[in-house]
DNA sequence: GGGCTTGGTTAAGGCAGGGTTAATGGCGGG
DNA sequence: CCCGCCATTAACCCTGCCTTAACCAAGCCC
């Protein structure tokens, strides 16, 4: 399920959009200023941002900043009636990702939505870190040559740690990409963290697995050699 | 450097696009079908491609379904006179990651051009003063290439220092962006700060964490070189 | 010069977060 | 129907971080 938010201050264009992107299975929260999207996205987990430009307390410009100098990489799409060349340009060096001009077709918003959302985790049907190397369609894993067993939530969890390496990962966005909203209330993360290291530890490799203390984990390769 | 692909069978206007592109620090490749396309993606590598539709030999949507296919995941910019909503839900249907309407301004799809090549990238947010390099998405440091220990409120202290940099920030300043609401009663700061001195003190280097007397903390480089 | 303030240094204790392990229960396949 | 795999849970341990308090050192004002 994808899972975004909308930044808005009119209300009839935000419900419609939110209607909308509902019929098409995607979930999306509604902030209608800055601060309120800001508040939001300290809370949850998102997979892309609509933003409008002009609004009251936080405008669309400075959130986007706020969020990228914050190191926040979330995929963002400008949404606004300032149809300029500069004013384009000036959303794109705020740090957007994409700009759409109102008005617009609702199908229209839609692709360019599920592109931001899902096309930066990936559709790579085969990823490789180092000696470690993952076939997505197959759901099989090899570490130096050799293979690994894993169950489907580990294979998932380590898709997902792969897929954003070398950067780290929260807790919250771990679970949410591996076990979507029903997530289990105890320590089951820990457990296939755990589980997975055993694996990962067991061959000499180039492959850790660290933790970041109060965030999440992150896994990387140590090779000085070529990467990819 | 970045690098890229255009295949377009118009020469003119590819000619136009590679010289502006190369204005911009872009290098960019040319291919005048979708199978010499295909070709220069086989024996080089590219950070994204922009795709032509009406080609003679490979049209850019076959192109772009044929990539796909195959699993890659290189970004797509599609470029095209074709403007209609059909034609554009088309594109993304086949896997393109934007979709840029000719005639456009040329600063328009540079911009979008570098958002497409630097997204997947992985290139991390980076703050770097003299010697000492943060990055933020990976909650790592490095004073001199040797990586520092930091924990977690350790990191965020630096992390607000350097960020104001070579500005003093209050004591007040400090503790609200690290601890929030809820903060320490006591001298907690104090030993914080005490801390970091020592890691950063550790070995020679060209970072200094000064006392404001009166106001707060100020880190500085006294590097006389190249600054950022 | 003395006490007061401001800032630096150090060690100790409590606590939380993460790691490890084993037991339970569901689900699917044989 | 039974067996085995796998996810989840609870319980436990342990490390290392944060806080705290206490003690110094240096300057300033009276």
């Amino acid at each position: 399920m994808i899972n975004v938010l909308l930044v808005e201050d009119d209300i009839d264009l935000a419900t419609t959009i939110v209607d909308y992107l509902d019929l098409e299975s995607i979930n999306c929260d509604h902030a209608s200023n800055g601060l309120m999207g800001l508040n939001l996205l300290e809370s949850n987990h998102y997979q892309m941002i609509m933003l409008d430009i002009n609004m009251p307390k936080m405008d669309g410009l400075t959130l986007c900043n706020t969020l990228r100098e914050r190191g926040m990489d979330i995929p963002i799409l400008m949404l606004t009636a300032r149809d300029s060349l500069e004013h384009k340009l000036e959303g794109f060096a705020a740090g957007s990702d994409d700009y759409l001009v109102k008005p617009f077709a609702m199908k229209e918003l839609v692709a360019r939505v599920q592109v931001l959302a899902k096309r930066r985790s990936g559709e790579a049907k085969r990823l490789v870190l180092g000696d470690l190397s993952l076939d997505i369609n197959q759901r099989s894993a090899q570490l130096k040559q050799t293979p690994l067993k894993l169950s489907p939530i580990a294979f998932k969890l380590l898709e997902v740690l792969v897929r954003a390496s070398p950067q780290a990962v929260s807790r919250q966005h771990i679970m949410q990409a591996v076990w979507g909203d029903e997530q289990p209330d105890s320590n089951s993360l820990k457990v296939h963290i755990y589980h997975l290291r055993k694996q990962l530890d067991a061959a000499h490799n180039n492959i850790s697995l660290d933790t970041v203390s109060g965030i999440g984990f992150a896994i990387t390769t140590n090779s000085k050699g070529a990467q990819l």
